[in-house]
DNA sequence: CTATATCCGACTTCTTCAGTCCGCATTCAG
DNA sequence: CTGAATGCGGACTGAAGAAGTCGGATATAG
């Protein structure tokens, strides 16, 4: 409940994995795989996800592989996570396409749609770039504790 | 993924039922899962969760029911959730007990963590009270934008 | 005593996640 | 041209967790 799936976790480490090595023109899923200990055709099926989303470029045959389509700060957490899991929200109700079948309405839900969308908004803040860096930018770590002393 | 349980769904709305419902001394399991169509056994035991918890008040035999422990404005989200699917880890490897098998270290962790802490405090932040008061306390809005602010 | 409650463990069913397998398409080296 | 390395993508299996059910024990008001 409420936890990232092992997919999603492996494109992260994987995109982070890419944006370390920019000087490798493409690297294949296996080399990622390897890298991390990671099931080797799981992994490839996940890259093939993030390529048809658009946040990496692949390259068939021999020597190709996997590289990031876009600059590593400009590919958010949310993206990813998007791209693997597809739409997420903390409900099971999503008020998206035929609402909450139970109750009259299921007033509990507004509130929760703000929390979701401010859980989207903390991971949209979050670049590859990020992750790959082993020291977090200072600014974030600042918002990050005003935000909890606004929340709190 | 990253979605709640029903579970906890369900114990959110009975508490939010209760809040809302100051005046009787007691609520069966039955009243409230009549009122929102939930499966009443089911709630039951979610309501025995939160009684073991420390959330709520039981009194066994008829006319018995259920009853907030405290006032609903000391009741976070949090605390409901998780009392009913206990501790929440948005990382499959949470780094409590035996940490990450993985490769030397998945330096993914730690930003993510951080991620976890932040979801964590906005739903500390967020009371029964809330819940049940239709239209959000000001202060909160502007809180929740803020947030979005700084974090974007 | 009886009806209505909570309490609690075991159980089934359903869905989703994790991972595997296999065949096909693409590209490059020789 | 051929073969190896790679990406592409559907089908499948096994395991885990979620959702819900069942049955029985205990407590309590009337």
């Amino acid at each position: 409940m409420l936890k990232l799936t092992k997919k999603a976790d492996y494109g992260l480490m994987a995109l982070k994995y890419l944006a370390e090595h920019p000087e490798n023109p493409a690297l294949s899923a296996k080399d990622v795989a390897d890298a991390y200990g990671i099931p080797a055709q799981l992994l490839a099926k996940i890259l093939q996800l993030l390529t048809k989303n658009g946040l990496l470029k692949s390259h068939a045959g021999m020597n190709g592989g996997y590289a990031l389509a876009r600059d590593a700060r400009e590919i958010s957490a949310y993206e990813v996570i998007h791209a693997i899991d597809g739409p997420f929200f903390i409900t099971s109700c999503t008020k998206g396409a035929k609402s909450c079948e139970l109750t009259p309405s299921c007033t509990i839900k507004e509130p929760l749609a703000r929390v979701n969308d401010t859980i989207a908004g903390v991971l949209k803040s979050i670049s590859i770039q990020d992750l790959a860096e082993h020291e977090q930018p200072a600014h974030r770590q600042h918002a990050a504790q005003r935000l909890v002393a606004l929340t709190l």
